[in-house]
RNA sequence: GGGCGCAUAGCUCAGUUGGUUAGAGCGCCGUCUUGACAUGGCGGAGGUCCGUGGUUCAAAUCCACGUGCGCCCACCA
């Protein structure tokens, strides 16, 4: 029995370990079934999931769950992220609370620390999902620093370097000051900011009272300037070049130089040069041989290398007391306010320092040539396909890909160097200390290993075949490699999607997936794109806890039209709960009144009209789901099957079917019991991939016998059912009557308990058979207490014209003669401008030549429908006038 | 500086390759506690589809320009 109302979060609880103590979600239930694979974006062991994931693994579910009902050998391979800075800074953030920091613990318990940080974090996380619903393969579970995912790590690390696809380089690189790490490009943020151009004057070498003037947003590194650029065609500073500048403050004597670089019209045309902390100085510095002076140390705090007075200073202490030093000697021309963008660390947050270090960076321009092939050629398609511009503008301007970071936790890159600096780089320490005595030729050499660590997306990048077993060749990796489909939102496209591409191509010759379905932002209901600092997260947990996951569920997957964020709000969730509560209700009526698909049912056997009618569309349903979930247009999927379930099904066909349960033919009855029985059955099937908790829980109370749980069910494959399209035809006719019906009675307020008499005035055969066939569920509905046949309608009667019949509602004693003639008169109007519009389309010459045949053919028949109406609303009016 | 997206009902949004009368959720108005469901039923109001121009037999849909938002990329001191 099921309980009178629908209780979500007391529905789901027992499901999902139901699912799982049948292994229903494990792989290779089925021999030989074609594989279907999805690798799940690992989440970060930083703590806990947000609304983001929500949908990113809602989606991921609706298409693992479609595909194994539809019997598919499903693997949704589950797993987490180290998130080298993004762990590291939680665990940090705690133990600053205990007054420590990291390197009070020393590497080796501090990475101890982290584990446990990881292990509690997957614990939340993985309960998380299994709330929700995710239906991953639990078994194969994978941490991207699990022994067999580092060995995967250390071999492609190992193998790009023999290969030269990773080198060792001292360059310029984002250095984020706070966290002590280089990061790469794409962990730099720009950020628009108020601020100034000082104005320097620099003055020249042998030369009284000249001077060169040079612009800076950056006063403080002045200090480790070596040079002054122009623009060589600069008429204001030709003469200069050539000559030496004499660097304020320090004394240093700079070359001044000419170099196209350099923009005549920005700042005052001349450029100090820092090559030490600026990426574009450093070039220039490069073409003209310029000094290379490092005046920051690795906390952005100015060094020995600059004059005493400044050694020491944080990096905006030191631009202070530059400014004020500049003033007092009168160098400071001008200072203008100006608003320019400053590089920020995405994690930090604090403004990120271009400095000079050893690096390890991977030949990325190299691995992305095959990688941008096989979107071009589409072997990979993205989904919206827009996304693979975004894809090919950055991937065609790559930048080297600086991989180490200066960090504890992560994969230790397995590198390691000879006394005079020779670098090693071998699977295990044992095989670097082999190569080692080779290389020297000698046995007692003393190797250090590099304490770097890599780029988190260094080993995600691994993560579709890293996951299957990688570098092993397991069954796995053999079944399950490509993997069929990748969801991901759009911030992820280069930092993971795009390198996935680079190492699947590099190492696999084959892409990692077929596809890439790029879905959207959950913002709140504002639109603002949730913070934490903003403080307008909106807990996942929290809405299960309230409205329960299924209609979470189903809001975003409604909610998940391509192109566009998604501000999520209340309301909609709420609107789908309950939906979950009339499905539960619809659930009930067919319980009470033995509604249950008999064995062996077979659709195409159906002969009551009602029936043949629901069951063919239910036929319309499944293809409208199929088809919007092969083409990842969830939102339609959510739809139709919404759509259908409560307003065809429930509004519609429960209520016709209620005489029909209720009365005297037996045959009837059986035969509505099992059809309603069975139309349920296939809401909930074609619901399951979206609400699988509800789904699964009338499954298996509306009917005992069932073998096996819905989630391991088939999809259906109905039989041809053309020969049900009367009863289409019929029914409609009958819906569009009883609507009107109703209508009228709101209009001409008869009490909605009134019953009234139906007379069929100017009726067709085949509509009066329609009536009369289906009288007893007209009736109910429509309030009627008899039908009868009259020539014309009595006086005081409203009349109906429903295409080429006529039907009239005797209300005598409640009709107002004046505002019947009314709503005739609209109505008449109404369909004299239809007339109109499509007399306009069809004497257009152009159209009837030019349109398609079926176009030209729908407006004749609908000018005719149109037509014939018209006449018996005049008709209808005149009547009325006349009695 | 380049590139992309969005603008449709009071609010939040759908609307596949152009083709009858543009839909949903929430909200609003009226009405009904009939034996699945008031987390409901029934009926209803509400839209110059941002603007202008163009292509077409036909434009919310395609093109151009404009306006207003939002995002991504970029070395402009």
């Amino acid at each position: 029995m099921l309980d009178k109302t629908y209780r979500p979060g007391e529905v789901e609880q027992k499901r999902y370990a139901e699912w799982e103590d049948d292994g229903a979600f494990a792989i290779g239930r089925r021999g030989n079934a074609q594989p279907y694979t999805i690798v799940i974006p690992p989440p970060n062991v930083t703590g806990s999931l947000h609304i983001g994931h929500a949908l990113n693994n809602t989606l991921q579910d609706v298409l693992i769950r479609y595909e194994r009902m539809r019997g598919r050998d499903a693997l949704w391979q589950p797993g987490t992220d180290h998130a080298g800075i993004a762990t590291q800074m939680v665990v940090e953030r705690n133990l600053e609370k205990e007054g420590k920091t990291r390197h009070d613990l020393g590497r080796e318990a501090f990475v101890e620390r982290t584990w446990q940080q990881k292990e509690e974090s997957v614990g939340t996380i993985t309960g998380q999902l299994r709330r929700l619903g995710a239906s991953c393969d639990w078994s194969r579970e994978r941490f991207t620093m699990d022994e067999g995912l580092s060995k995967a790590v250390r071999k492609v690390f190992v193998d790009l370097y023999k290969q030269g696809l990773i080198y060792r380089d001292k360059r310029l690189v984002n250095w984020d000051s706070k966290l002590h790490t280089a990061i790469s490009d794409l962990e730099v943020e720009q950020r628009d900011e108020k601020g100034h151009m000082w104005h320097i004057k620099y003055p020249v070498e042998d030369t009284e009272n000249t001077y060169i003037v040079v612009a800076t947003t950056r006063p403080e590194t002045m200090l480790g300037d070596t040079g002054v650029a122009v623009h060589p065609d600069d008429d204001r500073y030709k003469h200069l070049v050539g000559k030496h500048a004499v660097l304020p403050l320090v004394g240093r004597r700079m070359p001044i130089v000419a170099d196209s670089h350099v923009d005549p019209e920005q700042g005052s045309g001349a450029l100090k040069v820092t090559p030490a902390h600026d990426f574009n100085d450093f070039d220039i510095g490069k073409r003209h041989d310029l000094d290379v002076v490092n005046v920051l140390d690795a906390n952005a705090c100015v060094n020995e290398n600059a004059p005493d007075a400044y050694v020491g200073l944080d990096r905006f202490e030191a631009r202070k007391r530059v400014i004020a030093d500049l003033e007092a000697q009168g160098l400071l021309e001008k200072i203008d306010e100006i608003t320019h963008t400053v590089p920020y660390g995405d994690r930090s947050g604090v403004p990120v320092e271009p400095w000079l270090t050893d690096q390890w960076f991977a030949d990325a321009a190299t691995l992305a040539k095959p990688a941008i092939e096989v979107v071009e050629d589409g072997r990979i398609q993205f989904v919206p396909k827009q996304w693979e511009n975004t894809y090919f503008e950055w991937m065609r301007n790559i930048q080297p890909w600086c991989i180490s970071r200066q960090l504890w936790w992560g994969h230790r890159i397995p590198a390691w160097f000879g006394p005079d600096g020779e670098i090693f780089v071998e699977m295990t320490e044992e095989e670097a200390y082999r190569a080692a005595r080779s290389h020297y030729g000698r046995e007692d050499v003393d190797l250090r290993r590099e304490d770097d660590v890599l780029d988190t997306w260094f080993s995600s990048a691994l993560w579709p075949f890293s996951t299957l077993g990688w570098p092993d060749k397991t069954p796995e990796l053999e079944r399950y490699y490509p993997t069929d489909v990748l969801v991901t939102g759009f911030d992820i496209i280069f930092f993971w999607v795009a390198r996935m591409i680079m190492m699947g191509m590099h190492f696999m010759e084959e892409v990692p997936f077929h596809t890439v379905y790029v879905h959207a932002l959950v913002r709140d209901a504002k639109g603002q794109k949730m913070s934490k600092s903003k403080g307008n997260i909106v807990d996942p947990m929290d809405l299960i806890e309230t409205y329960g996951a299924d209609p979470l569920r189903f809001t975003l997957t409604a909610m998940a039209a391509q192109g566009r964020d998604i501000k999520l709000s209340e309301s909609r969730i709420e609107g789908y709960r309950n939906f979950g509560t009339k499905l539960w209700n619809a659930a009930r009526l067919c319980e009470m009144n033995e509604c249950r698909t008999p064995t062996g049912f077979d659709p195409s056997t159906i002969e009551h009209t009602l029936n043949r009618w629901i069951v063919g569309s239910v036929a319309h349903a499944e293809r409208a789901v199929r088809d919007a979930i092969e083409t990842y247009r969830f939102n339609e999927a959510a739809n139709a099957v919404y759509h259908f379930a409560w307003h065809t099904f429930c509004d519609w066909y429960l209520e016709f079917a209620k005489p029909l349960l209720h009365g005297d033919d037996t045959v009837a009855r059986d035969e509505t019991r099992a059809v309603a029985g069975w139309v349920l059955d296939q809401i909930l099937i074609l619901l399951h991939p979206v609400m699988p908790f509800i789904t699964e829980e009338l499954w298996g109370q509306s009917n005992p016998n069932r073998d096996g749980q819905l989630v391991t069910h088939g999809w259906p494959d109905y039989p041809d059912l053309t020969a049900f399209e009367p009863a289409a035809r019929e029914i409609g006719w009958v819906i569009d009557l009883v609507s009107e019906i109703r209508s009228v009675r709101t209009e001409m307020n008869v009490p909605a308990g009134a019953k009234i008499p139906l007379a069929l005035i100017a009726t067709p055969d085949e509509k009066r058979r329609y009536v009369e066939d289906n009288w007893n569920l007209i009736a109910p509905v429509a309030r009627l207490t008899a039908v009868s046949t009259a020539a014309e309608a009595q006086a005081g009667s409203v009349q109906i014209v429903l295409e080429d019949a006529t039907v009239a509602l005797p209300l005598a004693d409640v009709i107002d003669i004046d505002q019947e003639r009314d709503r005739l008169a609209k109505e008449i109007d109404k369909v004299t401008q239809d007339i109109a519009r499509i007399d306009g389309k069809l004497s257009n010459e152009n159209f009837v030549s030019k349109a398609p045949e079926h176009v030209v053919e729908t407006q004749r028949e609908r000018r005719e429908e149109a037509a014939q109406a018209k006449a018996k609303l005049i008709d209808a009016l005149a009547r009325l006038s006349a009695a």
